[in-house]
DNA sequence: ATCACTACCTGACTGC
DNA sequence: TGCAGTCAGGTAGTGA
């Protein structure tokens, strides 16, 4: 499911449950998610602060003032619900139990966060804070997209001599964090780049002018709440809506907004790719 | 090194 | 209704 906004969206919707609150108590349900879930993991959360809330690319860090941060990341399916906590108004009343609640957090004050994932694409683990950049998962991101490191210069040095087609080497997070199978797509319409390209045969101009594009598209995208298609939820649990704002995504047939040509769908690394054969050279 | 492909797991949907 | 087949937003590991 979840690509940079979504995963921004439910941090966003975390802060007011989690952050400055306690944990209260931690139900760990079963030993794993998509890999094993940390040693004693609900005794050493237990009784913690959380002080900050934090999003590294498509994982959500929770930074504790035991000086171990708790990992998250959603996977294809994963959500964060949010309840017992007051809303515009309303107030978000803890649902029944659910198939797949692998952990509940209960914190101070009333607030309880539902981690659930049918899937279990997802992982959950602790790392020093201190030392969290050095942990496996984290140490080979590129660049945040909104970040200063990524910028005209990175993105071609990154591409030069790359036989590999653009959409695959967006999606590669080693060479920028955060874009996945639907805003590759978007942003490549957008830029009217054919996803096949060579991305180091792609001229400099062009490849450039990623850079602004994919920071509007992301951008849009969380002040949309992201892309509901299955699985995302807010942390409130509402739907995201960007999914309406979609120009090629899932769109395969229906006619390109720009030049009414058939949205394409292809095959690339064994994902979906949509784009429109006329715009998109 | 580079790249394509597979596996991981469950649920929703399609077609017979 | 039911059953088999297909597909899904991510990422690590494999083998060419």
């Amino acid at each position: 499911m979840p690509e940079l906004p979504e995963v921004e969206t439910v941090r966003e919707g975390l802060l007011p449950a989690m952050e400055g609150r306690v944990i209260a108590r931690a139900e760990v349900n079963r030993p794993d998610l998509r890999w094993p879930l940390p040693e004693r993991m609900a005794e050493r959360i237990t009784g913690a602060r959380v002080e900050r809330l934090r999003r590294r690319s498509k994982y959500i860090l929770a930074d504790l003032d035991t000086g171990e941060s708790l990992l998250i990341h959603l996977g294809m399916s994963g959500r964060m619900l949010v309840s017992g906590v007051m809303l515009g108004g309303f107030h978000l009343d803890h649902p029944a139990p659910q198939k797949h609640d692998h952990v509940v957090l209960q914190m101070e004050g009333g607030a309880r966060v539902t981690f659930n994932d049918a899937r279990r694409f997802g992982a959950m683990d602790l790392v020093r804070t201190d030392r969290e950049a050095a942990h496996w998962l984290l140490a080979g991101l590129g660049p945040e997209p909104f970040g200063n490191e990524f910028n005209e210069e990175y993105l071609l040095e990154r591409l030069k001599g790359r036989t590999m087609p653009i959409k695959s080497a967006l999606l590669d997070q080693r060479i920028l964090a955060g874009l996945g199978n639907i805003y590759v797509s978007e942003v490549l319409f957008r830029a009217g780049i054919d996803p096949r390209r060579a991305a180091g045969k792609i001229a400099a101009k062009r490849l450039a002018g990623l850079v602004p594009i994919i920071r509007e598209v992301l951008a849009e995208a969380i002040a949309a709440g992201g892309s509901s298609l299955r699985d995302h939820r807010q942390a409130d649990g509402e739907l995201g809506y960007f999914q309406h704002s979609f120009r090629v995504y899932d769109r395969e047939g229906e006619p390109c907004a720009t030049c009414a040509t058939p949205i394409r769908r292809i095959v690339q690394s064994s994902r979906s790719s949509f784009f429109c054969p006329a715009c998109q050279r």
